[in-house]
DNA sequence: GTCGGTTTTTACAAAGTTTTTACAAGTTCG
DNA sequence: CGAACTTGTAAAAACTTTGTAAAAACCGAC
């Protein structure tokens, strides 16, 4: 009867606290709906989608913002920020800075050993 | 599948306030029967009859207006107005609006989050 | 053609979102 | 430590979308 704009079905993410439905472009935090910019989706969905992946700065201005590596700016500094407030106490353990290169969100319960990148995966995220 | 419709019955909408009998076109808040033009009918319509489920501009303008995706024009608020004038009280319990993409009618008393059922909720964004 | 109601446009106002700015704070490595 | 560089943050500016009142345009019935 109706068809409204549909993406190929992801499957929705969920761990303790966090779920997202990305057909419906729905966020939770421990059930309570967030209410998120399309910006702010976008990025988190992007983080959520890669878990446990670290990806590069560069790489989230151009599938987010669609800026090429020639763009200087802060507004990806500006929706972190603004993502983890609305994760609150979760914030620190969701998203993590990668200094130098650029952000992971990690899943609540994921083993984390010490800080380190190395043999962790950057991953490039092709156009 | 099923029979196919001559006339496809569209069962009627009611919650606690409202109800629609889309058979004979008429709605009614809080047993009154409210008086709607066309246009307003619709819209009441078409929205109601996807409950919960966000609607974008662009689909209401093709759907209710015939407008081509090209077409600039504010037509599609000034309704939204008047629904929700008629709606009174109820108006912003009934009608939301999602910034940058449309427009959601939310049963009475809808639950706010998918949790584990498949219903049909939708999008947080904006707002 | 005129009348009464409906619909659309116009022209801003208001609200919401995103980006920039300017600097503070943190990290790396000599 | 300290210079160079990166990220965090608050606030302002810029931008975009939606709300609204009023006027204009439209339309069918008389």
């Amino acid at each position: 009867m109706e068809s409204l704009p549909m993406h190929n079905h992801i499957p929705p993410y969920r761990d303790e606290h966090l779920s997202i439905d990305y057909d419906q472009e729905i966020a939770a935090l421990d059930s309570e709906r967030m209410t998120l910019t399309r910006k702010e989706y976008d990025l988190l969905a992007l983080l959520v989608q890669h878990a446990g992946e670290i990806i590069p700065r560069e790489a989230l201005l151009m599938r987010v913002w669609s800026y090429g590596s020639e763009i200087r700016t802060r507004t990806l500094d500006v929706h972190v920020r603004r993502l983890r407030k609305k994760l609150g106490g979760y914030a620190d353990q969701y998203i993590e800075t990668i200094f130098g290169i650029g952000y992971r969100f990690q899943p609540f319960h994921a083993p984390r050993f010490f800080q380190s990148t190395v043999g962790k995966p950057v991953i490039a995220l092709g156009a």
